[in-house]
DNA sequence: AATGAATGAGAGTTCATTCAT
DNA sequence: TATGAATGAACTCTCATTCAT
C-alpha cells in the first residue's frame, strides 16, 4: 500500500522518474548529513544525484521539501528497525532494551538522522516535531501495554517515553556520533541497560 | 575577577564600549533565539542592538564568534543557577532533584540555550561539544562525590551524566518549549521526580 | 586551434556562454579603463555588459580573474599586431618602427590596456610581470634575429628590450593618452624614429 | 622660504604639530609603498604612526591628499638628488649619465616612489601628471642647454625628455623593483650608458 | 523528462570619515 | 592637540529558484 508518487505538477511518476527521485533522496541524505541543513545546497544535491540542477524541481518543491521527506523517510526507518528488534525480546523490558540496542545501530548507520534532525529547529520545526511525536507515539503504545500486563512499573507513559527518548538521544550522540564509532562499547551499553530497568521494573514503593 | 573585555582589535574596552558590547549580546540572544543560528544575520542582530553594522565588527570578529561567547555566557550561567538550586537540597538526591527544576526554569527564562545549541552542530561543533562537556563535568563532580558517600547508586558516572542531560533535555523541550510555558507541570515534575529516584536511589541487586 | 571556453565549474560553454562570456569580457574592458582596477566593482561590469550579478560567476571566479583574462587577452592581440605590422618593414630597423607605430595605434584603441596595466603592481602583480615579460620576449627574438645579421647594433638583447618597451610606454602614455589623440603626431613620430634609428644602427663604436 | 606648515582648520601648526605631521608621511610612505594606494587605509597609517584615528585629519583632509603631499615631496626629492648627481659631470652626457644613475639609486632606496606613482592614474591623475610634467621640466632645461652648446644632438627636448624617462623607469622597474635590488648591476649600467649616448651623442647625419 | 544559463536578494565584511569627549 | 567609538555605503560573493530550450 504505497503511495503512488507524484512529481511537482502533480502527475505520478513513471519508472524513470521513480529512479531520478530516490536518486536525488538519495544524494540529499549524504548531502545534508555532511553539510547540514544550510550548507546543504540544491546545486550540490543535483551534482551529487547526477543530475541537472532543474531537474531538481520537477520532483520536490524546493529544498524543505525535500528535507521534510527525506527525515520522514528516516523516521519511518528507524521506528521499524526499532519494533523489529523490540520484537525478539522474550519480556517487554527485554523488547525495550532491544529496540534501545537498535536505535544505537541505527545512529551508527545513519548519522543524518542526528545531525540532520538536531537543526531542523528552525529549518522546518513541523518536521521536528513529526519526528519525535511518531517515536513518542510507538514508545507510549508499547508502555502502555507492558504497563497494563504488569510487566513494568506504572506511570505517565508520555512522560516516560520522552525521558527515555532523551537518554537514548544524548548516549547515542556522546557514545557513537561524537566518538566516531559503530556502536556503543559493552561497558556503556551495560550501564544504559542497569538504568533503563531502574526505570521501568516494577517496584513496591 | 572578571576578564579583563577586548575589542577586535584586542584593546581594553572603555565604559562605552562594554555598554555596546552587552547590548549586542543581549541583542544577538533575541536574534539566535527568534530566528536560529543560520537565519540570524549580522545586520538584524545591529538593528536590534540599535547600532550601526560596522559597529559589530569593533567588538566581534564575525558570526561565529559571538554566537560561541553568547553560548559560553548561557552556559556559565545555566550551571551557576543549577548548583545554586542543588546547594539547597537536604540529601544528594534531592539536590539534584533541585537542579533539574533549576533547569527547567532556566529554560522556559532562556529559550535561546535550547534553540540556538540544537542546531550548533554545523555551526560551531566545538561550542556544542563545550556546552555539554562543562554540563556533564558539574554532574559528573557532584555524582561521584555522592556515590562516594554511599547517597546514589554506584555507577559510570559520566554515562549516568550523559542520561540524565538527556532526559532534562526533552522534557524541556516537549513540556516547555514546545508547551510555550513558563515551567514544567506540577504532574510532569512529579513524574520526573519518580524516575530520577529509581535511577539514583541506592538498592539491593 | 583555440583553447575551448570553460566557465566556472569546468564545463565547457555553449555558444550562448560563449556570448556571455564575451559580453563580460568587454563590459569590463570599458569598465576597467574608465574606473581603474580598484573602482570598478562586478556590479558595474555586469551592468555593463546587461547581465545578472551572479551570472558573472558562472564565467569567471572573480574581479581578479576577469583582469588577468582581459590582460592576457590585449597583450596578446597588440604583440600580433606589432609583429604583423613588423613582417611589413623591409629592413629589421624599419620593421621595429613600424612595430612602435602599430604599438602606438593600438594604444589610442584601446587606451584600457595602458590605464589598467599601470595600476596591476599590487592587485595583480604576476600578471603585470606576464604582460612585460611577454613583451620583452617577442622584443628579444626580433633583435637577436637582427643582431645575428648585423642589421642592428649588437647589444644586450634584454637590457636593449626593456629601454625600447619605456619609451614606447611614456610616449604613448604622454602623447596619446594625455593628449586625448587618435595616434601620435607625424612630428613626435619622426622625432622618435631618429631616436630609435641612434640605438639601433651599427656603428663604428 | 619652506612654507609654513598648516592644519587642516588652516591654522599654523606648532612644533608638536609639525612633529605628527611629519610621522603621519612617514607612516605613509612606508604603508603605501608596501600596500599600494587603495590597500592601504587610515587605520594603518595611523597605526603605523602610532597616532589616533582621528588625529589623520587634523592634518590632512583625506586619504588622497596625503597622497599628493607625499608624491609631490618625492618628485621634490628625486629631483634634487638627479640635479646634485648631474653636476658632479664634467660632461653634459656625463651629467645626463649620473642623473640616471642617481635615479636608480634613489628608486632602490625608495620603492614607493614606483610603487605608488604607477597607480596614481586613477586615484590622483593630476598628481601623476605633474610628478612627470617636473620630471621633464627639469630634464628639458638641462637637455635645452646642451644642445646650445652642441654637447649633445639637436632634437625636441621634450620628446627626447619623456624618452629618456621612459628608458630609467623601465629600467628601474626591472632590474632593481623586480630584482629586489639595491642597484642595477654594472652589466646593466653599461649596456644603459652605451644606450644614452646613442641617443645624445651628437653625431653627423 | 531533463537541462543549465540566468537571476537578484541578501549574506558577511571593510573602511574613509565624523564627532563627542 | 588628540582620541577612538561609531557610522553606513559599498564591496565581493552565494544560492534557491525560474525558464527557454
Amino acid at each position: 500500500m504505497t503511495d503512488v508518487l507524484v512529481g511537482t505538477d502533480g502527475r505520478p511518476l513513471a519508472a524513470r522518474g521513480q529512479r531520478t527521485r530516490a536518486r536525488l533522496l538519495e544524494a540529499a541524505e549524504k548531502v545534508f548529513s555532511e553539510l547540514g541543513y544550510n550548507d546543504a545546497s540544491i546545486v550540490k544535491i543535483t551534482e551529487a544525484a547526477g543530475v541537472g540542477q532543474g531537474t531538481f524541481y520537477l520532483y520536490f518543491p524546493g529544498k524543505a521539501e525535500i528535507f521534510d521527506c527525506l527525515v520522514r523517510d528516516l523516521n519511518r526507518r528507524v521506528r521499524r528497525t526499532m519494533s523489529e528488534a523490540a520484537e525478539k525480546g522474550e519480556t517487554r523490558i527485554q523488547a525495550e532494551l532491544n529496540g534501545f540496542h537498535a536505535f544505537f545501530r541505527f545512529t551508527a548507520e545513519h548519522p543524518a538522522l542526528y545531525r540532520i534532525i538536531r537543526q531542523a529547529e528552525f529549518a522546518s520545526p513541523e518536521t521536528l516535531q513529526f519526528h519525535y511525536d511518531r517515536l513518542v507515539e510507538s514508545y507510549v503504545a508499547a508502555l502502555e501495554q507492558a504497563m497494563d500486563v504488569g510487566e513494568i512499573a506504572r506511570r505517565d507513559p508520555e512522560v516516560l517515553a520522552w525521558a527515555l527518548m532523551g537518554i537514548g538521544e544524548l548516549i547515542g550522540m556522546r557514545y557513537i556520533l561524537w566518538a566516531g564509532r559503530d556502536d556503543v562499547s559493552q561497558h556503556v551499553l551495560a550501564e544504559i541497560e542497569r538504568i533503563i530497568r531502574c526505570v521501568l521494573e516494577p517496584r513496591e514503593e
